[in-house]
DNA sequence: CTTAAATTTGCAACAAAGTTGCAAAGGGGA
DNA sequence: TCCCCTTTGCAACTTTGTTGCAAATTTAAG
């Protein structure tokens, strides 16, 4: 693969990722699906706004967000303050049935949430009676970067 | 145990708590105290404000709220909908240092959010280089009363 | 019981976050 | 190119959370 058609194959995968998801291409979602490309960990809504600029209205944004999840482009992580990340799915989850079955990280130290996909959620053993759905496991604590 | 004195005891159980974390005794902290000793499951901030009414302005049930978390009286669970739910800690919990190493349960039917105390949270072995403080597991599935 | 010091509360005003309806603009197939 | 349907921006509004300050309350001491 040349650099040139590597670049224009990323100038088109958030296109790509519309188009597989029946969604109509437009400014506002190529851009925000751009950021989710480019960013190596999770945003919160405030994140992508602030990315934005004042490119695109407010409601957009979070109409923008909840087209995505509601299509399982992207999922969320769970937060104790009230500021839910948000990050790309991996090919796997499709509308309505997220498939999120990695671990997200927290950093302490830099803020940043990742997903580390090559940790699998060990399975968990509930009391009887209790049906799992979807387990979410948040790990708080300093990553690679911060301790180095 | 008689009857009457363990009744006792319960009226007082809010005090004893407030007494041990060296906090003024306050109707607003009695109160919502009692709400959560009385509660089977995990609040969100607004299911306090519904229960309290307006018997306290909004302003003192957050200060009360972020007081109890400060003093380690109840812990917060994450969510993945912006609405923090919070519960009481067991006497491990002393202030500024939360012992919160058990599974929280999300019943998508019935909406309540419980602690499985007994259930404990298994080690999880993250890449190198990352460290781990604390881990929050939340289960999301279907709860034995609404399964029954 | 009264008083004094410190904490806590309520109020008001504000800031931030999220929602809704609707008219105008834009996308994509015929 | 045209037309239908989707999406956007705007305005107005609701909800949620924060801050400063004066008044009320708690606790402990006299």
């Amino acid at each position: 693969m040349t650099h040139i058609s590597s670049c224009l194959n990323k100038m088109s995968e958030a296109l790509t990722i519309l188009k597989k998801n029946h969604l109509h291409n437009t400014d506002s979602r190529r851009a925000i699906l751009e950021i989710f490309l480019k960013s190596p960990s999770a945003l919160a809504h405030q994140d992508i706004e602030k990315r934005t600029g004042d490119k695109f209205d407010r409601v957009t944004v979070y109409r923008t967000i909840q087209t995505f999840i509601d299509k399982g482009i992207v999922h969320t992580i769970p937060t104790s303050d009230n500021a839910v990340r948000y990050a790309l799915c991996r090919e796997e989850c499709s509308e309505g049935h997220h498939h999120d079955d990695h671990i997200h990280f927290v950093c302490e130290r830099c803020g940043k949430t990742t997903c580390l996909d090559e940790t699998a959620i060990p399975t968990i053993r509930l009391p009887k009676g209790y049906e799992t759905l979807q387990v979410n496991v948040v790990v708080n604590g300093i990553c690679r970067e911060c301790r180095a």
